[in-house]
DNA sequence: TCAACAGTTTAGAATAATTATAATGTAGTT
DNA sequence: AACTACATTATAATTATTCTAAACTGTTGA
């Protein structure tokens, strides 16, 4: 749990202006007490339920990339036709519901550590990704 | 490397028609040594290079989804502004290399086995899919 | 063989997520 | 206060994908 003048803080030490737009989507994402999962359009509806006036969606784009590119978000790899982003920054795996649509995380404990024998040559690893997706086990219940 | 015989009998044995545009596609896709990794787009400019008469592009989309529905193409999670199919349908991973936008197969052999302990009730895992995203290591050569 | 029908293909329109544009607004500095 | 670079905004543009409805074709069975 944050207060606002923690996030100004933290905006200005990555060098982003702490602009009235910003402190609010901050507010939004990270005033909590549980890190979750939201696309661009959870977030501009959640904004705009909460605030009188509204914030562009263009702005809503802008500042979920900066914060990405400042490692304060976590974009989730998943083919889908839309982005989904991740306030837990922590290096963690999902399940992804097919009934649903829904992303659980999956902690490190959750999971052995994976171990890739595999080497390519002048690169360097930068996230090893764990996606598993489930669905209803109706089938085998007959 | 199948012929179009082959293709005619597989294509009607899995309900579908054996249609000259999918043979087509078929030839493209599978009629090959190696597997390979592919979009929409990518397979859709293939088809037109080998062909005078074009193939309409939602054809294109039409018979990669119902291949995937057979079984016959996977899909790659990945998040990406388009979908990537590979049509090694065998259980693998991917590299994903950030600077070329390529991917790579990881075979099974190449990681060590996965094991999750965290379990769903009433669901059934369905897929487990690694995503190990690279990047040239000049940083770590200063 | 051929008519009938269901499955396919097609061009183009529609949709949806995202990015670009360019004008206006604002934070931070002098 | 004024300047400047960064931000926000509405809107247009772009891109991948899906929808639509008409034309076409593979298959079946008389």
């Amino acid at each position: 749990m944050l207060k606002n003048n923690e996030f100004i803080d933290k905006l200005r030490a990555s060098g982003l202006r702490p602009t009235k737009q910003r402190l609010k989507i901050c507010e939004v994402l990270f005033n909590r007490e549980k890190t979750f999962h939201f696309t661009i359009n959870d977030l501009a509806k959640n904004i705009s339920e909460q605030l009188n006036e509204k914030i562009s969606l263009a702005t809503v784009y802008n500042t979920v990339h900066a914060f990405k590119e400042k490692g304060y978000l976590k974009e989730i790899s998943i083919n889908s036709n839309k982005s989904y982003f991740d306030t837990n920054i922590s290096d963690h795996h999902h399940f992804f519901d097919e009934d649903t649509s829904e992303l659980i995380d999956c902690d490190n404990e959750d999971i052995e550590e994976i171990n890739i024998k595999k080497n390519i040559t002048g690169k360097k690893i930068n996230s090893v990704e764990v996606l598993i997706k489930i669905a209803s086990d109706n089938q085998n219940q007959k």
